[in-house]
DNA sequence: CCGTATCCCCGGGGATACTG
DNA sequence: CAGTATCCCCGGGGATACGG
């Protein structure tokens, strides 16, 4: 991306990749889901449900269709009794190895970044909100 | 990263970060916004107003205010009248390109895998929805 | 010019209960 | 076991108007 403003029309188009990627990552769970998927290398439901401390069955359903409709990860039907459900990677979702790579060392980058020279502020990462201490 | 559940002590840190990438980048324009900063080096509010299409001046104000609390911008404000207001990349902002970079070439394979091999059926990348064609 | 304030809508996302 | 269905709340984000 050779920074322009987004008006000119190939970097619109620049824009819009970058966009792309990003929607594919969002969602509060994509990331963790993906983790664990790719630690086990198949995996199912209810592990996933285990793994992703804090998720609801309602969300994992619904990153999972959305990482599936994005080609990232493969759904494989058991035939057990009861049906179990089996999850794994991709080639495509594995290439997103060296993105989340990347995004792993800027935020710790990012996290002493913030931490620095704010003896008198502490920042929430997390809420944005920058808090002025209690004295 | 490499590839834990979420539950390993260690790994849960690896995400952690992950995440305060993410967050650092969320929001409907941020990267469009860095983008147009980065192109002029130097850029007053209006001006971004301008260059990023579709964004209303609350948002603008909300998404740099986010943008300075993460230290990716500095602002100055210029002793004109009336006052303007300049916006620039901080280094830190800069160590961005890398990542930025790495999203639009992945979000580039991405499409191409998304439009591979779906004659019959049309995904829409930003909603998420596959559609069945109208035959 | 550079924002805030206000109103309002919609979708993300949690909790819980239910089905094949 | 692997999801759906339902209810509900809260915050993102648009439109518009106002203030320094």
């Amino acid at each position: 991306m050779n920074c322009k403003p987004s008006r000119t029309e190939e970097h619109k188009k620049d824009l819009m990749a970058v966009q792309d990627s990003m929607d594919a990552l969002q969602g509060k769970w994509k990331i963790s889901i993906i983790s664990s998927i790719c630690y086990y290398n198949k995996r199912r439901f209810s592990d996933i449900l285990n793994d992703v401390i804090g998720i609801s069955n309602k969300m994992l359903s619904k990153e999972l269709k959305e990482l599936e409709i994005n080609k990232l990860i493969k759904r494989t039907v058991l035939n057990t009794q009861p049906v179990t459900v089996q999850y794994e990677l991709t080639q495509h979702g594995k290439s997103l190895q060296t993105i989340i790579n990347n995004l792993k060392d800027w935020g710790i980058k990012h996290r002493q970044e913030i931490l620095t020279n704010n003896a008198d502020i502490f920042i929430d990462v997390k809420t944005k909100d920058a808090l002025v201490e209690n004295s």
